[in-house]
DNA sequence: TCCATAGTTATCGTATACGATTTCGTACTT
DNA sequence: AAGTACGAAATCGTATACGATAACTATGGA
């Protein structure tokens, strides 16, 4: 009766929750910029345009707020979280801890190729200071990064390196637009960085320099905003 | 605050959403230990538990997800999330980095009357030790280190510590139960980390010290788990 | 006796429906 | 004319309903 469709074996391999892909498709339409800061994120209209009832819809986005990417006031509505200087202060300063922890724990695991890897995209980084392009920059300086702590042992650990570049990657081009003289800067770190790792320096050693690395950023943002 | 009662009324000021009422209500039953690791929690039961629909309580659920509370599998549902020995390892891990900065950041904010309650609840824990109490001494070693972090201005990472902290909350009694020698080790390096704090010691040092205090704890664990 | 398979049951996932709350527009009063 | 009060529209929050999936049980064959 209940016609199992065995006909199409093929097509069973992935039908994910539709909770998760509304989740996914919000968050790659904020991530990728669709859907600006401020956006009002509208349940029946996302319903709406995904297929799906608004239920899915709603769990989706209640994780997103979890995650810090939208903000949702009872009885009112989600909107993109925007990010504010204090914010943005907040995010740098918590993923300075976080993602130096990850860089330390991960440094004895990277090998020489990984290494090499994380070298070309600095190049490709220092070429792009010519013909400055930010969205392009902070797109390799997120490369980068990920080669040093995606290694990290502890998920835990990752898992909050990975919330911390979510929340900024509304801002994409805005760090470095705002601050251009940081990313030369922003180069020779990350040289420094890997011959630190390169000569298995000691974990505190890595951590502080990932942690005053991501620092830096964060103070020459807040000295460009003062004025 | 036992009852609901839905009759009162004019309380126009915490007429919260049924989907917070489940996710505190949950929440605490996890916390305060009434459902255990590895517990069922199946939504209809608790929905009728609550007096609810399943709804909020999906929602509720999913929240306690993203905190790593519960262990949700889709189309099977959720269980309380047990913490095995290497889930152990990595909270406490993260634990002991957030905690740590959390710690530093929050130390020069600390005025000589918290340090005075600090140190009072420290010296109950000392005496706790004659009479060994696990879940008491444990109680207290949270209500210590609250008052060491809590000033941190940062809330982001304050809220990671908060986390960590509801993590462990289902283990409570177990840890100090199954050290039961770090518990004396524990009290000193409390009374060194309110000197520190005292003295205005450098961030570094204060971080740094937070953080050894809790791997040591884990390292106590790890050592005595090998055997 | 043990394993494979079909049927049953428990539980989840999502759609639809409706009441509740907020927001916005409009008319009325001062 | 400006401010307030009322009402309509938009949107959310929750309940109920039903199909879908996976765990369980019983039955038959090797």
């Amino acid at each position: 009766m209940t016609e199992t469709a065995v006909g199409s074996p093929a097509l069973k391999a992935n039908p994910e929750s539709k909770s998760q892909q509304a989740y996914a498709a919000v968050k790659a339409r904020i991530v990728e910029g669709t859907y600006t800061p401020g956006y009002r994120l509208v349940l029946a209209k996302i319903a709406e345009d995904l297929g799906f009832s608004v239920v899915p819809v709603r769990e989706a986005i209640r994780r997103l707020e979890a995650e810090g990417l939208v903000k949702f006031e009872r009885n009112v509505g989600a909107t993109v979280a925007g990010i504010d200087p204090t914010e943005y202060l907040y995010t740098m300063q918590t993923l300075s801890i976080v993602e130096g922890a990850a860089t330390a724990l991960s440094a004895p695991l990277i090998d020489s190729v990984a290494i090499a890897r994380a070298r070309a995209v600095n190049e490709e980084m220092r070429e792009c200071l010519e013909h400055f392009d930010p969205v392009r920059f902070t797109a390799l300086n997120q490369d980068f990064h990920s080669v040093l702590f995606e290694h990290c042992p502890n998920p835990h650990i990752l898992d909050l390196v990975h919330r911390g570049w979510n929340r900024l990657a509304s801002l994409r081009s805005s760090t470095f637009r705002f601050v251009p003289g940081r990313a030369q800067e922003s180069v020779r770190e990350h040289e420094a960085l890997l011959q630190l790792i390169e000569g298995a320096a000691d974990a505190d050693t890595i951590e502080k320099a990932a942690r005053r690395h991501r620092a830096a950023t964060l103070d020459a943002y807040l000295a460009q905003a003062k004025q």
